[in-house]
DNA sequence: TACTTTAATCAGAGTCTCTTACTAGTTGCA
DNA sequence: TGCAACTAGTAAGAGACTCTGATTAAAGTA
């Protein structure tokens, strides 16, 4: 079987269940929020930076975080170190949401590792890991 | 480091390549519409499988068949079996597009398997493949 | 100061996906 | 047989996401 598809059945898997536990918890983010709300550090991100990651346009991701900050879980602050940018923040409103997320992921992997096994369990995450080396284009 | 993150990351850069190689010899197709000709059989399948194996709704699997049709990509035929039904097949077309495909995900693979190491990449596969059974929605 | 680069935004369009509602053909069962 | 329930697919419309191209403002540089 297809490696592409093995790769996405799993990820999609996950990543539809932590939506549906963040929604089921009253946050109301869509799954492209999400992906650009992860990717903001502790100290605030810039949007570039954020675009980046996500790999996206600076314009897709200036849109997902306009629709964040009306929502009220980002702000955006000026950049001290540069006049023209600024620096998205997330608020204590999405901070709330972040162990929602974090425990249903643990969930997920601990099921995973009652059906694969521990063994099986590491060598996936080391050769993903060892993979990202070659495929992360943010690295 | 994330999990889903760890899956996401070499599946996004392997469809980016696949994507790119087909473009390049001439083809021209979307994504989204890559990922529904992909999952047709070769005795044609309906929308209905179609649109579940994809993960989309009829609607959206009609939509992209709509545009696969009018490119030359498959055709829709009855289906001998319902009359309800039609089945989508994909034409010579489409059928020049696969051996592009397969050769850019074949020539990925390998370069996969140098960088982890042969071990590495089979406990891959194992872990994935394992992972599927209770992933795999359409299964 | 003038030129180049960078951060972010604006405007507009195209693509993808969904919900709701519908038509037509099939199947199960009294 | 005849009808209710189901299934395959389509239609209409809206919303979400993403992109290209152009613009403004601030830094950096010669």
């Amino acid at each position: 079987m297809n490696i592409g598809l093995l790769l996405y059945i799993p990820y999609r898997d996950l990543e539809n269940r932590i939506m549906a536990a963040v929604t089921e918890a009253g946050f109301d983010v869509t799954l492209a929020q999400a992906r650009v709300l992860q990717r903001i550090g502790a100290d605030g991100t810039r949007l570039t930076e954020l675009a980046e990651a996500a790999q996206v346009t600076k314009q897709t991701a200036g849109f997902l975080v306009d629709q964040l900050e009306k929502l009220g879980y980002v702000e955006r602050v000026p950049d001290p170190s540069d006049g023209r940018a600024r620096l998205v923040r997330v608020t204590e409103k999405a901070q709330g949401a972040m162990p929602v997320a974090a425990a249903e992921m643990a969930r997920i992997e601990a099921e995973w590792e009652r059906h694969i096994g521990k063994r099986r369990m590491t060598a996936l995450r080391e050769a993903l890991e060892k993979l990202g080396e070659i495929t992360d284009p943010y690295r």
